[in-house]
DNA sequence: CGTCGCATTGATATCGCTCAAATCCGGTGG
DNA sequence: CCACCGGATTTGAGCGATATCAATGCGACG
């Protein structure tokens, strides 16, 4: 989810790191199971990882992306069973943060509870910008307003992190759609683009 | 959204009770606007409000709709600014909970700290929901999926809270869409309507 | 050099949107 | 009591945007 990534995550305590288990992941490799106890919060070091869910014919959601410094189920951390796949997109290292002792830190530490309070209510900002472009009925608009709550400097410009496919895919689009709406909107002198980015012109 | 209505919300703590102030709202009215300060978090006592943004075209976009019991503007907290509109959709009643206090009691009190960030875990969780909802393709499966993950009983019945028209809009479909969908499946076998109710059959 | 995944473009199908109109309903005022 | 009204509901017809299916180019990698 680019700049939704936690630009300066809060540093871990080192209450929490003496907690955390640092954990390898090769790209593609189940970090956790949706319907298994949520016993953990995780972090990313390096590399990233997707939270996802399936549809009735067994087609990917992807509910969100943890980039390096991002937590990811933390949503999870009151929860009794994680409510999503997560999967390694690249190979990487994790933090694993077992639930207990954050929670303790979260009952011990008012200045951990707010920060993380804070993580989670930027979470759901960010989530809720997804919903509203989801809630946008053409592909420009998406890109319109991917462009605009996620993009940085004058011309909102974006970096791609992966290839255009998955970021179709983030939009509720598919692959052909975004290719040619992004030609559309660089035809119409709207849009931008270069090497794994996107910005707007004028 | 239904049963993202915090079911039996955690008690206001005293402590928060007495920096509380009654807002009294009617049909329409607006409690905030997007842009000004983030000064308070709100909390419906009778009534709802809709926490909502705009598009290019100016057609409203439901970010959330707040019922009784149910805090809103939480996100906002750490924020300097809303991010949104909340207008009241029905007349009613909301304490209106300063920052600044609330802020403080995240600080002193870590039963609240741990039961404030589950607050916003579940909203997370049910934003992502919403967000699975809107990358379904078809009207059917957005129905089937609201059922599915907001519906209790073994029917999965789901309540309908106002016109089915805001329903069609919470699902990212037109009201006509929604009809036509709905009466399909109603044809199918699928599902079943009564008085304010969806619900699955067989 | 072959293969695989991504990028790109074309042709067609399909689903939901738009515009339009008829019905139903509760409330309101004559 | 009845006519009227506005909003919600429902159905129809046609269009347009995106999905789908298909084919090609291209670069990385083994």
């Amino acid at each position: 989810m680019g700049p939704t990534s936690t630009p300066s995550a809060s540093p871990l305590p080192d209450a929490l790191l003496a907690h955390a288990r640092p954990v390898v992941v090769r790209a593609g490799e189940v970090v956790f199971r949706r319907g298994t106890a949520a016993a953990a919060v995780y972090r990313v070091r390096t590399g990233a990882v997707r939270l996802l869910r399936h549809g009735r014919d067994g087609e990917e959601i992807v509910l969100h992306e943890a980039r390096r410094g991002d937590f990811f189920a933390e949503a999870s951390l009151d929860a009794t069973r994680y409510h999503c796949d997560a999967i390694a997109a690249a190979a990487g290292e994790l933090d694993r943060i077992p639930a207990e002792p954050l929670r303790r830190l979260l009952r011990t530490d008012p200045d951990f509870a707010r920060a993380w309070a804070a993580l989670l209510a930027r979470q759901l900002r960010a989530t809720r910008a997804r919903l509203e472009r989801l809630s946008l009925r053409t592909a420009s608009e998406r890109v319109r307003h991917l462009l605009s709550t996620d993009g940085v400097g004058p011309a909102c410009e974006i970096r791609l992190h992966g290839p255009l496919k998955d970021l179709a895919r983030e939009l509720g689009l598919t692959q052909e759609s975004l290719y040619r709406t992004l030609a559309r909107m660089a035809a119409e002198g709207v849009l931008e683009r270069g090497e794994g980015v996107l910005r707007f012109r004028r």
